[in-house]
DNA sequence: AAAACATATTGACAATCATCGATATATAAG
DNA sequence: CTTATATATCGATGATTGTCAATATGTTTT
């Protein structure tokens, strides 16, 4: 919980426009790049691109079949994200509400 | 919960290191600037600017008295970012595991 | 084996961003 | 009113990142 350099990395899958947009494509269910490029506006390099980027963030998993790559939101990497926001935003047992300097 | 650049940016607040030192710092409590400044190893003008974009993201809030701005963490902010990335990742009803192309 | 297709990688470029020092603003203390 | 202190803003700079076209890799089809 203190690597912030591995926890900026997690973060960064939802701070793109294009990486957000893709996210919401795969609500739907799994996808295949060929699929995604139809719905979201970007270049087929820049959209492999932010997919490993996506995958590397464990927020999303792919499934290799014949020439086709599939995509999809991992439950599990949801729900660590999810997890690691929480913590990072609670505050703790001593938590002292004003300051004074 | 379309609009990709108000959503990016509220999460480039968790993918920046210093931000997120920031944040653990806030996680003990109210601080001010001068503080948060001797916990992390940035210049003034810098933590400056990541109050900013901290404060902007909702996920602080600050509170003005004297010559000191005081920092804390936003019971309010951080719910809905958690709330927000819950339903970022949330699947559709229509949910359909596998694609096929 | 060759052609067609899907995806990944590379290299270049522009835009964004984190950072700092210097300066400005604002408040408090002498 | 002058000085000291806290924070914000400005301008410059270097690093990172998003983007694309071109090319490479790998798979399927003919």
């Amino acid at each position: 919980m203190d690597d912030f350099k591995y926890i900026a990395d997690i973060f960064k899958a939802f701070c793109d426009e294009s990486r957000l947009k893709i996210i919401k494509a795969l609500q739907s269910g799994e996808k295949c790049a060929c699929t995604l490029l139809e719905e979201v506006p970007i270049a087929q390099s820049t959209l492999s691109h932010h997919m490993k980027i996506l995958v590397e963030s464990t927020i999303v998993k792919s499934r290799k079949e014949g020439k086709w790559t599939y995509y999809s939101l991992s439950d599990k990497g949801s729900a660590e994200a999810i997890e690691l926001l929480r913590n990072i935003l609670k505050k703790s047992e001593d938590y002292k509400t004003y300051a004074k300097c």
